[in-house]
DNA sequence: TAAAAAAACTAATATGTGTTAGTTTTGTAA
DNA sequence: TTACAAAACTAACACATATTAGTTTTTTTA
């Protein structure tokens, strides 16, 4: 009898689930297939089968498994007593790290999502504009507290995000400075310019 | 006798191509199927063949055609008698410009470029490499010049690239606010930071 | 050690892919 | 109008895809 319910055994699922990251963010959803993820694990591609329900249901749990995490820790920082100032940076940092270390997942994330099927889409899609929308709300604070300069603050918050998102190309220059240097020197940037 | 060489009649092939790019941005170049393209182009599949070699030859021909504007434009910009300032000034506003008036080839460019075959693939790659790297030169000159803060060039070049590339995201925020505040609020925040 | 459950395997299915072959229609020049 | 080339069409191929069925091996439990 095949079809077994993946149960409490959560260990080999989320090994396939690591693999699978790797995978989609080396291939692309669309273009990695299951027999090449089969290989990653060591594994041919039906008993994937034993420990997951599809496909789809990886590039959900890669998704998610992200996008709480990023949407946990704007919570708590929220909650936080401390300058509009102090909660970018806060964030911004947070968001060098999720990049730093956990890569392959936050590139799926950020690539892939357009690959989920429905409802998860449209789901995943309303908790990342919620949680643009709160950003804007904390820049627009800033704003009114003359912390930060008068600007749209959508613009300021889009800015950010991608400026931080690009930190997938930093493998290409990894030789060149340590993540401590990228980090500080990409905040500094962010919040004070490049101009003297 | 099928089979027949583009010969000089571009028209078709350009129609083509530009419904390509708007099919490869929208599904991604390997979720897009040759028979889709051919449906909005208006006509059956192998028809296609006519006028194309093949499908990576599409993605060949988008990729390397905005690759060439951007190097391009900066031979040009290099070659203009002015401030560091201005010269990255300029470069950070066409790329804005790009993006927002070539969107869907600039998109593919960005995202697809990796399902590009050998030869074109190191190709671009270097080209890539090739721009990056004249760029971060020109970021090292200002901060000879003291008109830019100390700090890594890479990181600063790869801030300015990760903010412009962002644009993409634009389009669901088009009704808040206009191009030109756009354009404006990111080149200030790029220069000039966010805080007061 | 015997029984039960989990997870591997092989074989197969239905579907979709890019592309070619061969033929017919359409447009153009003599 | 006839001849020729360009570009459309239908049919088909060879291959890759995710997934299911059915069976066998391995691991766990009692």
């Amino acid at each position: 009898m095949a079809k077994i319910k993946p149960g409490r055994n959560g260990s080999k699922k989320d090994v396939i689930i690591q693999k699978a990251s790797a995978l989609f963010r080396a291939k692309g959803f669309t273009a990695a297939s299951m027999r090449e993820l089969a290989e990653a694990v060591g594994v041919e591609a039906p008993s994937l089968y034993n420990h997951i329900g599809s496909k789809s249901e990886l590039l959900q749990a890669i998704c998610f498994k992200i996008a709480g995490e990023f949407t946990s820790h704007l919570e708590k920082t929220e909650n936080t007593s401390g300058s509009s100032l102090a909660r970018i940076e806060n964030i911004i940092r947070f968001h060098i790290h999720m990049m730093l270390e956990q890569f392959d997942e936050v590139f799926v994330a950020n690539h892939e999502w357009k690959y989920l099927k429905e409802p998860y889409l449209s789901n995943f899609l309303n908790q990342r504009r919620g949680y643009e929308k709160r950003l804007v709300t904390l820049v627009q604070a800033g704003i009114k507290t003359k912390e930060f300069k008068t600007s749209n603050p959508y613009v300021t918050v889009l800015t950010i995000l991608s400026a931080v998102r690009g930190l997938e190309f930093w493998l290409r220059h990894k030789k060149k400075f340590s993540a401590q240097v990228l980090e500080n020197d990409m905040v500094n940037h962010l919040l004070k310019g490049m101009i003297k």
